[in-house]
DNA sequence: CCTAAATATTTTAAGCTTGAAATAAATTCA
DNA sequence: TGAATTTATTTCAAGCTTAAAATATTTAGG
């Protein structure tokens, strides 16, 4: 094989890179829309909601509003919409910060705490059975893989100097 | 060790799918951020239409509407919405079908293909870049693997028997 | 042929999401 | 101290997304 059919190693690499993220995409819709359907028809409620109750669930006395976005990786305008749902529905509240006025501490209530262990126990075992062609080894041999990408580091702006 | 001490197999099956759902999204939600941001700073554009684009140029006649929602994953009235602002600025064209008079084809214009392949190259080294961490051979394998869950055959509604 | 059911698409209302602008408060530093 | 900057949050406009309803057309069955 002479150079010139050849396919440069990086050109290769390239689209194999491609193709996975293609794969990831593809395979984080599916699951994605299929938890969504389930949220909605079973619990009347919806992924962005579930994720801030299971972010507000792991915490032990509430977070920040901007402490929240950055832990789902939205902006905060965002943050503030579904945090105001969640309010009007009772599961969560909003807590002045002593030390801060600019601050907002959101916590579950004790129906939101409830509502949510209820919800987290079924949507485990939705997603156990989605992901039920990967057994245990397989399953933290991919989460492993994909550690690399998901906690890269986020590139920050630079400041002007 | 006994039994009391020890969680069952599935349980811990369980929490590893678990866990590597949570990291698969988290991953997806990483590169996604970082593509739109370029694809907006750079080119003005949105993730939704280099989608549309995307799967517009790789099919060779264009695609109908509701072939291109099935391709994408996502709704029916979403595509119409993204076409209609592809169509303002010139990139695609929705052509009646012949034999169909409730369908449309959308495909591309020759703008739409100049300026779709311009972005491709641009994307797919951005993607290239994002995947560093993985040589060719890992990507395929990953991909290999995302493959049983991207290709699941989507459950469908049971007709009343 | 004619009606019923199915299909392709658009429309609609509500919620999600972003980036940027606006507010308000805390911090820095001259 | 007090002005300038930074930080925390909300507001805003625009676009994305969904599910359901509405429209228009085709297909199937009697």
């Amino acid at each position: 094989m002479n150079l010139a059919n050849m396919k440069t190693a990086d050109s290769q690499s390239s689209k194999a890179r491609l193709r996975l993220w293609l794969r990831l995409l593809k395979a984080q819709r599916r699951v994605e829309a299929e938890l969504r359907e389930r949220l909605r028809t079973e619990f009347g409620s919806t992924l962005p909601r579930f994720d801030v109750l299971s972010a507000l669930y792991r915490s032990q006395n509430g977070l920040r509003m901007s402490e929240l976005s950055d832990e789902l990786m939205v902006s905060n305008g965002n943050v503030t919409g579904i945090v105001d749902r969640l309010v009007d529905d009772g599961t969560v509240v909003r807590v002045p910060v002593d030390s801060d006025r600019r601050a907002m501490r959101v916590r579950l209530t004790d129906k939101g705490t409830a509502y949510f262990q209820e919800l987290a126990t079924v949507h485990e075992g939705w997603v156990s059975d989605l992901f039920a062609m990967f057994g245990k080894d397989q399953a933290e041999d991919l989460a492993t893989a994909l550690h690399a990408i998901a906690d890269k580091p986020i590139k920050k702006k630079e400041g002007v100097r």
